[in-house]
DNA sequence: ATATTAAGCGGAACGTTATTCCGTTTATAC
DNA sequence: GTATAAACGGAATAACGTTCCGCTTAATAT
């Protein structure tokens, strides 16, 4: 691959995580390519359709999510390590104004998304949590994968209600788990998917 | 107002509810003019943006569901009237194909809506239900709002799954309601809004 | 260093949409 | 019947996603 193109499509991701954070994904393809400085030919030969951009660039932000928790993992301790990758995950959620309707558009664009989420969030998650239960500071009977979803849901719920509203909550949660650390009880909640 | 004016305000109304329940309400607003033998300037004159005529439909739909209970309520005995009523309510909900999202999209159009929806449905359901309650027919523990919201989310839920599974899910709430008419429990199952 | 060339680029052009505008038609009041 | 204001139709406009192609330039061979 040609550098500048390698180079135009890091400029193109990075301007376009920015636009869609302010004006939501259904921000216009032009809006980008202009302030990105390229021509829309050029995004349209790395991203044949609007929606590819879109995922190309949900994914790299959920790369950088998922990243993020190795990173706070070496930094803090583990309950500190966890309670702070919550708020990180719950900054990633919070942008993404209007991007539910298009994950249920019926794109297959889309279509490897909820999978990948899946794939890379979970694990990282689940390495924090069982870091922080092994050192007794939160309790042991709460799955990955359900608290994802459940930050998600209050993420969603709490959209209207104000952005200090969902962190308020989520930070409710994990002082939640915080309450009956190492209590050692080995029930395992799994409920949603 | 002129009697042409509101002759295709009508027409309209009719053709863009038909074009609606198959295109879906993201139809073209071009086809609903051709389709009802106007021009969009006629359209437009009467609905100044396309969420109106959407919003307008509705209304308009949401008038008529709530108008069959009367007309049910009457030429039904009071359990049957029900029942016949709950799928002319599916009926309702399951040509809204795509609607939910539009709802959603943050339209001043739309604002009204939800408020307009409980006004009229829910007392028609409710004098349906009482009656059925005082002719001993259904149980007495189940509120009007909380059976429009259970259908509602049944025929979300049941949309991906066919035409036929909401229904089914219906009848079998409504077999429910009737499995301990006369019980006399006042316990009131308030739950969702 | 220079020539070659194919990958990459920009932006004009196209197709499809919502919305506006205005010359023409027509229902109504007198 | 005539006047006139309301209503009509559809061409024109604007904003969008997407395509296309002549020009530019990075990579490579010589």
């Amino acid at each position: 691959m040609r550098a500048d193109a390698q180079r135009n499509i890091d400029t193109l991701l990075q301007t376009a995580m920015a636009v869609f954070a302010t004006s939501g994904v259904d921000a216009p393809v032009r809006e980008i390519a202009e302030k990105a400085g390229v021509g829309v030919g050029t995004i349209y030969r790395h991203f044949p359709q609007r929606s590819d951009l879109i995922a190309a660039v949900l994914r790299r932000e959920i790369d950088a999510c998922a990243d993020a928790a190795l990173v706070l993992a070496a930094e803090h301790e583990p309950g500190e390590a966890l309670a702070r990758w919550m708020l990180r995950y719950v900054d990633f959620i919070a942008t993404k104004r209007g991007l539910a309707k298009a994950l249920h558009s019926g794109d297959p664009a889309f279509d490897t998304l909820p999978a990948y989420f899946r794939q890379r969030l979970e694990p990282a998650l689940r390495a924090l949590l069982e870091s922080a239960v092994a050192a007794g500071e939160v309790r042991a009977d709460v799955a990955a994968e359900d608290l994802l979803g459940a930050v998600a849901s209050l993420c969603m719920q709490a959209y209207e209600k104000g952005p200090d509203h969902a962190k308020r909550m989520v930070a409710l949660l994990v002082d939640g788990l915080r309450y009956r650390a190492s209590s050692a009880a080995p029930f395992s909640s799994r409920s949603a998917d």
